[in-house]
This record gives C-alpha cells, structure tokens and sequence, in this order.
DNA sequence: ACTGGCACTCAGAGTGGGTGAGTGCCAGAG
DNA sequence: CTCTGGCACTCACCCACTCTGAGTGCCAGT
C-alpha cells in the first residue's frame, strides 16, 4: 500500500496543507506551513516532507514554484485519517433541538432537517424519504370523483398520506359499490404493513373478481391495480434539498455548476449517488457511520469537482435512507462529517417517536 | 413624453441594437448595424440616431469609444414597441401537446407546464398553484391516528387532496365519536366551493358546541380548526419550478446569481413578484396580456439585473394565478413573451376540462 | 436630411523587465 | 539516518509601455 510510505510527520504535513487550503484558497508553501502550525522542524525538512507526499499524488503544485494544493487522493487520505471528528459546538446542538423539535409530521421533519443541515454546513444538503416498508396502512379510502374516476386514498403510520386517481372505462359507478369496495380492500389491508398489505391485496384479488358482478370485473381491477400501485410505490425515490444558495459561493464550484444544478432539478442522479455512500458508510464501520466521495470518485454521476458526505438514518428500526451534503472538493470536512452525522443521529432519534 | 422625440428609424435602430446585442454579447456599432441591416441609410446616419438614442438613456456606451447596449429603458421601450409577437414554430405547438396532453391532475398538469415553459424559453420557469376558491369540496375525512391525533383529509374536485394532523390533549378518542364528527362537518361542507365551506363551518360550529358531549368541547374545537384552516389555506401560495439549471449559463448572470438562487429558494419573493406582474398585465390589456419587469424595474425584489416575464392563466373561470418565467436582462423578449402566452393559453384551456 | 471624410479616443492585446514566493538539491551538523 | 541552512533557479504575477483597430463625434458638402 503506498500510503504506508508516508510518515507520521507527513501525514502532519498533509493535514496541515488540506487545512490552511480549505481555509485561504490559496496554495500552501512550506514556509507557510512552519509559521503557522507548530512543527518543532525548519522549512527544508517540511519541504523534503512534501516532496514526498507529491511523489505519492497526494498534493500537487499547480505551478512550478509556488505552494502545493491537494489532489483528490490527498482529500481522500486526509479524510481517512481524520481522527476525531471535531464535536459540534454547544450552540449548533442547541440549534438542532430549537430546529427540528416541534414537527408536525414526517414531511415537515424531513423538511425543516434538511433545511438545517444546509444553514449548518453552508453546502447543499439532501436528505432521502424513508421507504417505510414496515409502516402500517391505518386507512384506506375510495372516493368517486366525476363520473368515471375514483380517487384513492392511502393514509400511513407516520401521517404520510398518499392520494392517486383511478380512471374507469365510462362506466358509471354508484356510491354504495364504491362504499362495498371500499369495505374489502380496507378490511385486507388496514393494520398491516405495505410489504404485507401488498401480499393481502393480491390475495384478495381473486375473490374480488367473484364479488364483482357482470361486467364490473374491469373496474374492480382498475381500481385495485391503483390501489395495489400505491402499496408498492417505493417513497425513498424522492429527496428534499437545501441550501442551493449556497452554490452561487464565487470560486468553489469553477466549472461543475451546471452539472450540479442540473443533478438537483433531476434528482435520480443524486438519489443514486447518496444512496450508495451511505450504504456504503454503513456496511464498512460497526455503526451507522459517515462515508464521504471525493472529486474523480463521483465522476460516474458526473460530479467530478463535488464532494459529498452521506450517512443513513434509521426509521421504524431500518437504517433505510441517506441524508448528507454536497459541496465542492475544497470544502471543511471536519465540521461537515461532524454536522452530517449529529443531524442524522437526531432525526434517526426524532421521527421515531412521533 | 420623452419617447416622442425618437423617430420612426431610431426606434428601428434600437430594434437592431437590442437584437444583435441579445444574439451576440457583444456592444454593437453602426458599422455593424448597416451591414446587417438593410437600413437604406450609411452608417454615419444610423449615428446621429444612436447619439439621440443615448441621448434618451435608452442606449449607453461601456466605454468611450465602443458600441452601445441597451440600457435597462431601452429593453424597456424595445419591448413595449414590439409589434408583432412572432408566433411559435410548429415543432413548438407540437410539443406543448405532447407535452400537456395526458396530465393525470392538476399537480401533474403544473409540474408538466412549468418543465415545458423552461424548456421552451431556455430560462427559470415559473407557475403559482391556482387558488381553487371556487373549487367545491368533494369529500372530507377524519380518521384516528394514534391516541391523540386526528388526522383530516380534504379531497377538492380537481383532484387535490389536502390533509392535516389535528393533535388533542391527551384525552383519548373512539372511532364512532370521529365518525359521528365526520359526518356533521361533512354534511356542512362537501359539495359547496371553499369559500362557502368556510360560512357553513362557522356556523356549524355553534351547534357542534351543542352536540359536544360533557368535556369535549376542546376537542370538537381543535378539529374544526384544523379543518377551517385547511378550506382556508391559500394553495396559491405555492409555485413549482423548472429550468435552475439555465442559471448556469456563463456571463448571464453577472452578479445577480446569489439573489436569483435565493429567491428560487425562497419562494415568497417569487411569489409577490410574479404575482404583481401578472395582475398588470391583466390590468393593461383588454384580454389577458403579458407583462415583463426588466431590470431596475425588480429592484424591490432585489432582482435587478434579472428579466422576469409574467402572465395570468385561467382555472374554473378565474384568472386567478401566475405563470412566466425569469431570465437576464439580455434575453430574447420576443421569443420567451411568445412562449410564456402560448403556455399560458394552452394550460387555461387544458386544466378546465380536467 | 443624408453622406463621406477625418481627427480623436480608448479598451484590449501584446511585450518585456523586475520581483518574490517557493522549490530542489547539497553539504554539513547532530 | 535525520535534520538544517544555504544557494541557485524557476516561474507566476505585476507594472509600465506600446500598438492597433473598432468606433465615435463633428463638420463641410451634396
């Protein structure tokens, strides 16, 4: 492993560098580095030091003679080994609970955590919906609206509700079938979560084309197939995002700007990418834990130039969705993965109670 | 009125500037001007009538010896004498079918539109939510949702649903006292337009009063509350958005990028503007009209240096909300007024039949 | 009212020397 | 073997200068 060439001082070195360069923006000569962090060494030898770290492609010089920056593979390191993750301050938490404390439902949870994470980060931030598959139907409801359609209505656990129209073949249909229908699809499914629900619902299906009558086997699955839809939809495929403000910063983003805005109008790109990360957090450290991408490694999401910082949440017991920012590869990692992870852990602790 | 002194010609000639300048960013001269314009007149001429342009403030010069821009005036005059909108090509009108054609529901209608109208103009679209004061109610619901809450469903005859969380203090509630609720609130109000909805649950609510067993007056009243609140809510408070993605196009926005994102963030800001905008127009004009803000004219908003272009649309016989879109003071009025009226007809027409 | 001509202006591009931050390397000290 | 001080070297950047050409303003002539 090449990392294994570089020692404790130069790791030092690396750290330093990443710092003063996410703090000025501009590249970090060794001279720079002695006066301003305490290294008990001179110039030449922090200079030998990073000769060394160039020769691994882990800063680079941007011109002949002038300090260094780092190279993705730097960040890369440098977030490896960030070592404790630097605590937040007692008035951020104090944010967090003023924040997200009296929410109404899930939405609006998700909403104001979103909101916040993008105000405590000043990136863009980005949180996934909870799939709740273990969530329970608690009502269900048909209604006809105009004279061939029928709206349905799926009410869930955490207050999500969730409405779509079923269209029927010009047939007229009286309140009392819709009523009747109503009652068997309620009774199979109300109580039990989506992913039973849907198992109910197709059971249920078969004796429903025997309680039709004449002619109404096409509406009954019309309306069952919409019903059965709303079961099955997957709700993680969608994101709340904050903080695009924060884009128009003049210098980070030099030429990914389009590219970013155009993965937040499109969304799947992000949801994709944050999903992965916080699988991946997730399947590499014992606990719930915070995994970064950096530069080239978002390329195949076409983010080259972006960082991110994912982690999941829990909800209902399922570490199911990714919550996390995006921002430029020069970003404060320290704080960021700090922030990302103590908001996560309070909404983890939040929407389950409610 | 200064505009008097401007001929027949120098209004011809700010047409060109402002068209070439739009095409070409680049301040336009007379020697340009001649030879790509067949003005019968030598560019000593077309001169004179730039002197007396600048003179007016319509035109300026970036530096002495250059040629002139519009200024945000010109642009201003430049679109009030633009005589014939040109209308849309085929492939246009075409895809604004295709594109509109099956909406499943007004939100579905909306977030198509707004997508459409950005693709079509290549800039930040925008549609406000229609008010729905004349939509009747079509069905209301209460269900139980844990012990202490109520959640209330709103269903509206375009299709929107609408729900809310009641919470009650402590005291535990049966299914056949939410039901028997149900049935009052809705033998009051379903079937009659919010606005008359919100009269008839005033009343109603002096004999619920009545109704209300021994201790439950509270609860009765926080429902009824939430209800009143929800036939109440404004839904045209909200806009849907497309096209953040045009705002990266270099050089557009100078330095107004920040505020543009913010406002999109923001919302309100969208709103009063687009809104004001709108109702001009529909002031103005006999028929619904197209208005624009260009410039300084957006300072209040703190969008100068953006270009909005707003009109109103109908739904269920109110022309009661806005739709346009906001671009660079350097944009092509004539093709984005023509995109924004065609749009706006079209979704008048498509969204009343729904 | 329009035209051709002419002097004038000035942004932008190109040139060239000076400056300094920063590097690489080496020989010597600990 | 590691660290240090010293020294030559390299460029990016700054500044001052010139040159060029697009474009203007004005005026006398048709």
């Amino acid at each position: 492993m090449a990392a294994d060439r570089v020692s404790e001082r130069s790791l030092a070195v690396l750290h330093a560098i990443v710092g003063d360069f996410v703090a000025t923006n501009e590249p970090v000569g060794s001279k720079t580095i002695v006066e301003r962090h305490r290294f008990g060494v001179s110039a030449a030898t922090i200079r030998n030091d990073m000769a060394l770290l160039e020769d691994e492609d882990l800063i680079a010089a941007p011109h002949t003679s002038s300090g260094r920056v780092p190279t993705d593979k730097g960040y890369r390191l440098y977030v490896d080994t960030l070592a404790s993750v630097r605590p937040l301050t007692v008035a951020q938490r104090a944010a967090i609970e003023r924040f997200l404390g009296d929410s109404r439902d899930l939405d609006d949870a998700l909403a104001r955590t979103v909101r916040l994470l993008a105000q405590l980060t000043n990136q863009v931030a980005v949180v996934q919906y909870p799939s709740l598959r273990r969530t329970q139907v608690r009502h269900i409801d048909l209604v006809a609206v105009g004279e061939n359609r029928v709206l349905c209505v799926l009410i869930l656990g955490t207050g999500v509700v969730e409405q779509q129209i079923a269209s029927l073949p010009s047939a007229l249909v009286t309140e009392a079938w819709v009523h009747g229908l109503r009652e068997r699809i309620a009774g199979a499914v109300v109580g039990r979560d989506l992913e039973a629900a849907v198992e109910a619902m197709l059971t249920l299906s078969e004796s429903l084309d025997e309680w039709a009558q004449q002619g109404e086997a096409e509406l009954v699955r019309r309306v069952s197939d919409v019903v059965l839809d709303q079961l099955r939809a997957n709700r993680s495929d969608r994101i709340a995002i904050a903080g695009a403000a924060n884009l128009s910063r003049p210098g980070e983003f030099s030429g990914t700007l389009p590219a970013v805005l155009e993965a937040i109008e499109e969304q799947v790109t992000l949801l994709r990418l944050f999903g992965e990360l916080a699988r991946e957090g997730r399947d590499r450290g014992d606990r719930l834990d915070v995994a970064a991408s950096i530069g080239r490694e978002n390329e195949p999401y076409g983010l080259q130039g972006t960082a991110v910082i994912a982690t999941g949440y829990e909800h209902e017991g399922e570490t199911s969705s990714s919550i996390g920012v995006l921002g430029p590869v020069r970003m404060d990692y320290a704080s960021n993965i700090a922030a990302v992870r103590a908001v996560a852990r309070y909404l983890s602790g939040a929407i389950g109670e409610s």
